[in-house]
DNA sequence: GGATGTGAAGTAGTTCACAGCC
DNA sequence: GGCTGTGAACTACTTCACATCC
């Protein structure tokens, strides 16, 4: 009864890409022993303003007190079950190259919710050896019906994974790779690209957008050593 | 002469997001010996309406062509020219791990105009060892004073390695540490985040939001296998 | 004919300002 | 007093529809 029906409210889709960075910024709080939080505070870390964060919050339900701000185990709750993370998710990663190593053993890329099932990759000298707690298997293996599916194949690779995994009755992808992959209808495909993250910090350097400049999408963080002015 | 002052229009955050995208899609169009293309085409493969190109084009100046498209050779340079790849960006990456060294290795990151000038860590094993022609030196060495920063280390050392790229007279920093860093005004700190890339595409399955579903920053590339119908 | 480029309309997201509650 | 939650105003982005030009 706690977290009934949540999933019934449709949250924009700015407000999804910033929910996730106000949960580390719980976390973050949480680890340092504080307890209470308020939007003024969220939003200087995330770089957004204490309104939109406020806002955001609200479609989760009202679960803030007024004066205080919000309780910080409340707050990361609210969030895990808005974004789904009491669901469960079975994970493929496909090409245990440097990428696929760095995010297989990075503790913060599968969230709670998010279960590695499976490696794969194409490369003899890598198959069969174990890497974080799973043995590579080789691509021609069958691959197991889950969830998600993430690419860290070079990008001539791409399109040939994504096939089988889309074969394998898989339908969310995250493409590491830097190629435009082509799916069926009904398959969602994400994409991350280093580059052009590399790009867009490049233009506001040029421009001049540079300091407090809008990188919004997975927020730009400026935090001032002068957070906020009293009067 | 060629391509002048571009930098004085102000292109919108969501135009600079798309402009790789389009890049991208261009040079595969250019590879495969194609040497035409058009908004629908792009559009298609970009995952937004043919319109949506248009007018993130028209920011850039007209150069297309009515009734035939965009010469995809002058595409390319348009979008380079605006994103300011006629510049030059010395980058220095901290932490040679394995997201180190998927990103140095990198055919894709290091895009036109960026050069990678040092790699720094503190691990006496990795210090001396030539990793993509660069030595890769201790974080006691000096930094020189580079465009961009980019730290991969664990969580716990971003803020010191920020605080040292900040003394380097580094004022642009992507931060791949799934950590928020405090730097003064005046630095750019862009952070990427694989959790919440996994997390952004989770949400999606959870409320069928899938299929075409927002992904918007990155693009949510969706091609059908049948790409526009003829009548 | 066919695709660009753009005013005009529509939609979505953010910010303001303040009522409500602790 | 202080901070949340939200109608109302505003701003920004997208989409429509079509004039324009090759």
């Amino acid at each position: 009864m706690a977290t009934p029906r949540l999933r019934s409210k449709k949250l924009s889709e700015p407000t999804i890409a910033r929910l996730p960075v106000y949960q580390r910024i719980a976390e973050g709080w949480s680890q340092r022993g504080e307890t209470k939080i308020d939007s003024q505070q969220i939003g200087e870390l995330a770089g957004v303003t204490a309104t939109t964060v406020r806002r955001d919050l609200a479609g989760l339900g009202s679960f803030g007190t007024r004066g205080a701000g919000y309780d910080v185990s409340v707050l990361i709750e609210r969030i895990a079950g808005a974004l789904g993370h009491d669901r469960h998710y079975d994970v493929v990663v496909v090409g245990i190259g440097n990428l696929g190593h760095a995010l297989v053993n990075s503790s913060s890329f599968l969230i709670r919710g998010a279960r590695l099932v499976a490696l794969y990759d194409n490369d003899p000298a890598m198959i069969g050896t174990e890497v974080a707690g799973h043995v590579v298997k080789a691509l021609s293996d069958p691959i197991p019906p889950a969830t998600v599916g993430v690419i860290c194949t070079p990008a001539s690779a791409a399109q040939e994974v994504a096939d089988r995994l889309v074969d394998a009755d898989i339908h969310a992808i995250l493409n590491f790779a830097p190629q435009v992959v082509t799916v069926p209808l009904g398959t969602a495909v994400h994409y991350v690209d280093f580059s052009i993250e590399l790009q867009i910090l490049m233009y506001h350097l040029n421009n001049g957008t540079g300091p407090l400049g809008g990188g919004l999408l997975h927020s730009l963080g400026i935090a001032s050593t002068n957070p906020l002015r009293g009067s």
